[in-house]
DNA sequence: ACTGATACTGAGACTAATTCTCATTTAGTG
DNA sequence: CACTAAATGAGAATTAGTCTCAGTATCAGT
């Protein structure tokens, strides 16, 4: 019971409510990354989106990051992307292959409650990211 | 019982072991990531190493990762630093503030177990990274 | 210790990713 | 429609990281 075909208008509502206009380049980026369900670097999104401007891009995915609609991942090798974040919490981690970079989503219940379990005093806890290494199929 | 002392031994032995040459410059790079209990970037070293080309430091990290000796760790905000990797498998995870990037390393057993039991069929894993993120109490 | 083969090195050119600047456009308000 | 400030795109600037290459240092063999 996910809701992907939300998101986009979920992060609208955001940027209205957080003073922000809504600008035809900006919200192609929001709807491109409601259309991911996995990380998409900016490179890609500004090679996806003729017409949009790099800058434009980077300030967007900044904003989202900013408002808690989007997610910064780690993809290994010196990469990263982003990826929506659902206002439900749910959400998946990931498994790269070291060898060829093929990036895998997973999700872990068990993980999930020992990682809600760690409390540090002097930290509010907000987020988290695991990332597992390791080497898949094809490079075995 | 940890031997920080030793890991600068160990990997020098392993560089030799691997058919490298015993340089003073890579050495230098060694001995610093020995004296350090957490993540230095790479430019943090060739900073530090008067004298030590950048494309030296970063040729030895590669080599250290390689061999293992080393490993990459995400600080956030697109920097990334490298930590040592004590032979005995021992190693700690980190939370960083995500608003003056402070960073502080723990350790969580249940968290380690509950990686240890994840397996995913077509991947054979090998090492993991997690990243707990937050705001620290001066920040608050 | 001398020698040769070759790993290693530092300087700086180069590339790629991201940020900044600024003149122009556009959304939203009245 | 008119005004104001937010937003935009082109491209310059900055940063991080990689590559090249001519000279240097290591080490095995003598
Ligand atoms: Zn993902
Ligand atoms: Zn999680
Ligand atoms: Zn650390
Ligand atoms: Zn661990």
């Amino acid at each position: 019971m996910n809701e992907p075909a939300n998101w986009s208008e979920h992060s609208a509502r955001q940027i209205t409510a957080a003073g922000l206009r809504r600008s035809t380049p900006r919200q192609r980026v929001i709807d491109l990354l409601a259309d991911r369900d996995c990380a998409v670097t900016a490179l890609e999104i500004d090679a996806e989106l003729e017409g949009v401007g790099r800058a434009t891009v980077y300030r967007a995915i900044e904003q989202l990051e900013d408002l808690g609609l989007v997610r910064k991942v780690d993809l290994g090798s010196s990469a990263h992307g982003y990826e929506k974040i659902e206002p439900s919490g749910h959400h998946h981690h990931h498994i790269v292959c070291d060898d060829c970079g093929k990036v895998e989503p997973f999700e872990d219940e068990a993980l999930e409650e020992a990682i809600h379990d760690i409390h540090r005093k002097g930290f509010r806890l907000e987020s988290h990211e695991v990332t597992l290494h390791g080497h898949c199929a094809d490079c075995s």
